[in-house]
DNA sequence: ATTGAATATGCCTTGACACGTATATGCTCT
DNA sequence: AGAGCATATACGTGTCAAGGCATATTCAAT
């Protein structure tokens, strides 16, 4: 199974870590919810853990899964020069467009609204 | 092929795509720096090609294939509501840490340093 | 101790995909 | 036109993982 890339590459496994991300659940939980039959729920709940992704405590004939982040930072990680790579893309965009708007004489007001935006967004978090 | 995630999850794909980070390259020069064979490289750059990921020119013979950022930006995406689940736990961490140490008197200072060094890697860039 | 619920595991089949090797296509230069 | 380089595609093969189904395990309650 190797890297964390291979992990997330399967739907039904990020459908389950998009659920967790709220709350822990038991395995019946996600079962109803995602509407996949029991032993695929725990096989790929098998998966996860063995990468690191959930952990589980028991509770009686339940057990819980809960997220765990690291394995997921991994993947932040690996974007980051990416996210350089396409902020000096849009911004290069942005030079373009105020380049045309010199000649057209627009609304720049409006986008100088949006790449604000696009900057606050680009630092993460922000609902 | 679907999804992004599939896409990136093959590891000489994402070597290919890192290494575009820097500059376009031809089919030649992936070739080489990867130490792959022509054919495999070829495939993975129009599955690469197909998916969104690059996009080429020609130049006589050769190809030249660029990033294009924006798939990549689904997969930052579909990260966002975890980046939002990890903070909360270093926070949590943190005043866990914190209550530890208002038994044990340690040095606090060290770690408020690394809390706003975290905080700052998490709204991206930086580096 | 037996029954039943919740979860895990084993086996089998099927399909997808990566790779190697060979070959095709396209361009340049002489 | 022909030779040679750069890149793409076709085909056959092996591997591996996901799904379905059956069954095992574990715990609770009676």
């Amino acid at each position: 199974m190797e890297s964390v890339f291979e992990i997330i590459a399967e739907p039904n496994r990020r459908a389950i870590l998009s659920l967790l991300v709220s709350s822990q659940q038991s395995v019946g939980e996600i079962e109803r919810q995602l509407r996949m039959p029991q032993p695929t729920v725990s096989k790929h709940l098998r998966v996860l853990r063995d990468a690191g992704f959930v952990e589980s405590t028991v509770d009686a004939q339940r057990r819980l899964y809960r997220l765990n982040p690291e394995p997921l930072q991994q993947v932040d990680d690996w974007l980051a020069p990416f996210r350089r790579f396409w902020s000096a893309h849009l911004d290069a965009l942005e030079r373009h467009l105020d380049r045309m708007e010199q000649v057209t004489q627009t609304k720049k007001k409006a986008r100088r609204r949006r790449r604000g935006a696009n900057r606050e967004r680009d630092k993460g978090e922000k609902k």
